[in-house]
DNA sequence: TATTATTACGTTAGGCGTAAAGATT
DNA sequence: AATCTTTACGCCTAACGTAATAATA
């Protein structure tokens, strides 16, 4: 019977020529080599090889042999790969969702509860969300809407998030008790990266402003503390007062930045978000 | 690394669910499966089995891992018997005549010239001769005719047959000295079986004729000897005067039955022909 | 002489089976 | 009690490396 290991020798001495080199390459001794290639041939059942005095070489067969030897390596290892990587999905819940607010609660919650698992979060559009976990690619979504379209999904209200737009002194919405993002049109904003659909809905609702998207927080803050740009905030954070030192929050009454998040999952996976 | 026959062992038990039906099925002990399974585990490098104290099962990944091992068990077994097949092929010579008299001159002096080799043969049309002559399916061909058209197809003219009608005595065209097929439509007809583009030639030429195709030799003479049914000869055969007692050989002279045989094969195997 | 494959040989790791233990139905 | 898996243990094959041999360029 083939022996993959034997294969692999033998794969190394079709890509180097000789056995001293592929012994070299293998860190392994040439008779070593010597007899693996004898058990190849045996196993093949056929003569793989040209052997002169001091030479060996293989032959027509032999080089036909080595190809499948290459595949069959490649496929095992593929075997192996794919195992491992299923392994792993086993023991990793993934979690994407559209906005990272609800991660913040949603996480913790997650990793006391199956401390044995690993928990792999993303942020994707409700698109994506959707798909991934009805493909299965995705353990659970979070959706800033119910998902009652698709059958055989599991759709629970989790937390609510509203929007509060940050001024600082003397701008012009200074004294107003609520805003709509229609009346932040025009003003240029801060805001950070990877906020999910908050970024698009800004731009979708505030075509007039410009947005300058920071990564860094302590230049976020900074940008906050020194500048009359717009900022926002909501009440998924810990401080929503007293946040930004020298601002108001007003809050934005568009329906679309009060938000009621739904986790969804697929229903073989429902207890992976039923307290 | 991954090995085979464990991934064998690990196959034989996903199939039969336990160990000991396993080892049994396998010819082995059970411990040795035990630690093959852990062998295969490790290989694998992921959980494989449900362990309860007298009870193994396989868990999700290893009913993944099992199919991976089924398939590459089946692949390695392919890639075997594809080298074995393409190294047999190697040692014989296949030849594909239009007609058998040319094999019993050839299929002889190709034994003797390579007596290490195997010869094998067959019978087929014109067309598909030169076609799997071209693709390399057939190492030589032998055809009726020259083949010209084809680039790369060494051809050299071969022995020559001539076609004779055998009539028992008192038959109507038993004092000619010669006939035509044409000549002979109407009157019906003892054929062998296996004997190439005869066949088709003579039913081309004798539409209004039957055809006895008899397969076995001792009811063909049998047939011969006891009917006045009309019957061929070639001077190909030992001893064409005097084969068939009672009867009288009469040359046939149409162009298609006094054949030139040609004999071609691919250049890189020219030197199967030459003498 | 340097390089290469092969043979010979001694060591040792590991694969196998037997026997026994532990657990379940 | 019967069945099944696992552990323990001893045997022995076979895989490995070193050293030596043979042949070539």
């Amino acid at each position: 019977m083939l022996n993959l290991y034997e294969l692999a020798q033998f794969a190394a001495f079709a890509d180097c020529g000789t056995l001293s080199q592929a012994s070299e390459k293998l860190l392994i001794s040439q008779p070593t080599l010597t007899r693996s290639m004898r058990h190849v041939e045996d196993a093949f059942g056929a003569a793989l090889f040209l052997r002169s005095k001091n030479r060996i070489e293989l032959n027509e067969t032999g080089i036909l042999a080595a190809e499948y030897a290459k595949k069959l390596l490649f496929e095992a290892d593929k075997a192996v790969q794919a195992v491992q990587a299923f392994d792993k999905s086993l023991r990793t819940i993934t979690v994407a969702s559209c906005a990272p607010a609800p991660l913040w609660v949603l996480l913790p919650e997650l990793s006391q509860k199956f401390p044995e698992r690993t928990i792999s979060s993303q942020l994707s559009t409700a698109e994506e969300i959707r798909s991934a976990v009805i493909k299965g690619t995705c353990d659970i979504g979070i959706l800033s809407a119910p998902c009652t379209t698709q059958d055989g999904i599991k759709d629970i209200p989790y937390i609510k998030e509203h929007l509060f737009v940050c001024v600082s002194e003397g701008h012009a919405l200074w004294d107003r008790q609520s805003v709509t993002l229609h009346d932040l049109n025009g003003f240029n904003c801060l805001l950070r990266d990877q906020i999910g659909f908050w970024t698009e809905l800004c731009k979708q609702k505030m075509p007039a402003s410009r947005f300058l998207i920071q990564t860094d927080e302590f230049e976020f803050q900074e940008l906050v503390r020194t500048s009359t740009l717009l900022c926002f905030i909501t009440d998924a954070v810990s401080h929503p007062g007293r946040y930004y030192a020298g601002r108001r929050c007003i809050p934005v009454t568009d329906p679309e930045a009060n938000v009621q998040y739904h986790i969804i999952c697929s229903a073989k996976n429902k207890a992976l978000i039923l307290k």
